[in-house]
RNA sequence: GCCCCCAUCGUCUAGGGGACUAGGACGUUGGCCUUUCAAGCCAAAAACCGGGGUUCGAAUCCCCGUGGGGGCACCA
């Protein structure tokens, strides 16, 4: 039998984070065992259900290279893919477990229920779960009350007694007293199913094999458990991902808690954020897949192709862990460093536009080999090239900008001067002829024969940044027009203090 | 309150009785390199929650604590 995997959100936003690793595991596990990876919609809860949230779902997993086999827009043997449109065929089995004696009507009110779960909050009795008082009912009193036309809902008749035992791929055997799972809703009043029957019918049916799902269901799985025997049903196999924490440790990470971790890494949780911030999809895999799993070989830095073969549920680490943003800054920059320029150049001009540069590719490809090592993320080319761009968002310099102690005045003058001039009259504006002359210049004017102190000075009149690229990169990204102004501008300026001094 | 899960450097992790003076990575600190910022290279500091067992031997197995987390909805 082929390996049947699922990754089942509900529509009730965005793509979280700690759900995207979910995904990426099912994935993996999929592709590993050539199995089908299956997208289902849970949305059920009519009232937490936001329009459009499917979409950006498909979009994020989408972006984040995990493609799915089965799903709402792909259709498949067991279409429809979204629950609310297979209503019908849970009130179906919800109906034939009342009509085998595994279930009930119940009909008690959510006001009794509340009322009941706060009195035995005061008579210190903790949380209790629904007391079964509708269990028992006889048959005349479920007539009179089905007679005064109350609503109702259908409850699991749970086993009262003896233990169930959850087979826990990654955590082994977890046994659970009976008496402890209480008469779980299964059909609402409003016809639609809870998470408990869907997922059991749809997984039966879907035939799906294993259920890798996060460490919060893990307190459910019996009851699962004993649907399925009730139905009479093979159960797959469990496998409970570890939570993501939030940067505290402190819970789940579900919504922001704080904008920065202790090391002063941004927090983020949603997928959309992570490549708002300018992450790339490889390495967001990688990252993903390394918590809570890891390569093994003591490799960090893996490509899916890499990691699919050694995936093994087995080996996915049972502990709760947080997300180390500051090693997917770092990941990030490695996988930027791999980029081909132009690759790059394609990157990163969404981000420049989205900054309101109009950035063109033929314009960046010259800086992009010098931001390659530069950048963690791709936002960050909006600072560095900042200055091919705007011309009024640079800094003014001073004339102590661009002298140095080995470059005075009267010789900074000179160079720029002479820079300037080579600038306007070259027949060879390209990176070798620029380097090698632009270094010439600077070794003939310093005190100590060394262009740095120049290079420096230079760097700063062209590309009026205080950090930005390279010097020579950026002239031929600039241009040599606009290079030229910059000079130009230097130059005068320098004269001015010059002619002060004499 | 009840049930369940988890526990190695700051963080993510390797480790599944002797190869552990506990390995790697990120981060941090220092150095080299250097036209800014980076990258790169080198080096350093940094952990087995506590207590009992089992064993010739325990980070590894068992028990008890402690701590953290999850669940106990007509939410998933």
């Amino acid at each position: 039998m082929s390996v049947r995997v699922r990754f089942a959100p509900s529509p009730t936003g965005y793509l979280h984070i700690g759900s995207a690793r979910t995904a990426l595991y099912n994935w993996m596990f999929a592709r590993k065992h050539d199995g089908q990876f299956i997208l289902r919609i849970e949305d059920t809860d009519q009232k937490r259900s936001v329009p459009g949230a499917i979409e950006m779902i498909m979009e994020d997993l989408d972006w984040l290279g995990l493609d799915w086999d089965e799903g709402p827009d792909k259709g498949g043997p067991d279409t429809p893919y979204i629950q609310t449109e297979r209503a019908a065929l849970y009130r179906k089995w919800a109906e034939w477990l009342v009509e085998q004696g595994h279930a009930y009507r119940c009909y008690c009110t959510t006001e009794e229920l509340e009322a009941r779960r706060r009195a035995a909050m005061a008579a210190r009795e903790g949380f209790v779960g629904y007391d079964r008082r509708c269990r028992e009912l006889t048959p005349e009193a479920a007539a009179e009350k089905e007679a005064a036309g109350l609503e109702c809902v259908i409850r699991f008749k749970a086993p009262l007694e003896g233990e169930t035992v959850v087979h826990d791929a990654i955590r082994g055997a977890i046994t659970f007293a009976n008496d402890q799972i209480t008469d779980a809703v299964l059909l609402k009043s409003d016809g639609l199913p809870t998470y408990h029957l869907a997922n059991v019918v749809d997984d039966h049916f879907m035939e799906i094999t294993h259920i890798l799902r996060a460490d919060e269901w893990i307190s459910t799985a019996p009851l699962h458990l004993n649907l399925y025997s009730a139905f009479g049903w093979e159960p797959p196999v469990y496998a409970h991902l570890p939570l993501v924490l939030d940067p505290s440790g402190s819970g789940k990470l579900s919504k922001r808690t704080q904008a920065f971790t202790d090391e002063g890494h941004e927090v983020f949780v949603k997928v959309e954020e992570f490549r708002d911030a300018g992450y790339l999809p490889v390495a967001l895999r990688n990252f993903l897949a390394n918590v809570g799993w890891s390569f093994g070989e003591d490799r960090e830095k893996f490509t899916m192709e890499e990691a699919i073969p050694r995936f093994e549920l087995e080996d996915i680490n049972p502990a709760p862990s947080r997300l180390p943003y500051s090693k997917l800054e770092w990941l990030n920059g490695q996988y930027i460093q791999e980029m081909e320029p132009l690759e790059l150049a394609h990157a990163v001009r969404p981000f420049l536009e989205a900054a309101g540069f109009e950035a063109d590719v033929h314009t960046l490809l010259p800086v992009m080999p010098a931001m390659k090592v530069r950048m963690k993320r791709l936002t960050e080319a909006v600072d560095f090239l900042r200055f091919l761009f705007k011309d009024e968002e640079t800094i003014s310099l001073t004339v102590d900008d661009l002298t140095h102690k080995k470059l005075p005045a009267a010789e900074a003058r000179a160079a720029f001067t002479e820079a300037r001039d080579f600038v306007r009259e070259t027949e060879q504006y390209d990176l070798e002829t620029i380097q090698q002359t632009i270094v010439a210049i600077g070794e003939r004017h310093t005190t100590n024969q060394k262009a740095g102190p120049f290079l420096g000075r230079m760097r700063l009149a062209v590309t009026r940044q205080q950090v930005s690229p390279p010097l020579f990169e950026s002239m031929v990204a600039l241009g040599r027009e606009r290079t030229l102004e910059r000079l130009e501008t230097t130059v005068n300026l320098l004269a001015e203090e010059v002619s002060e001094a004499a």
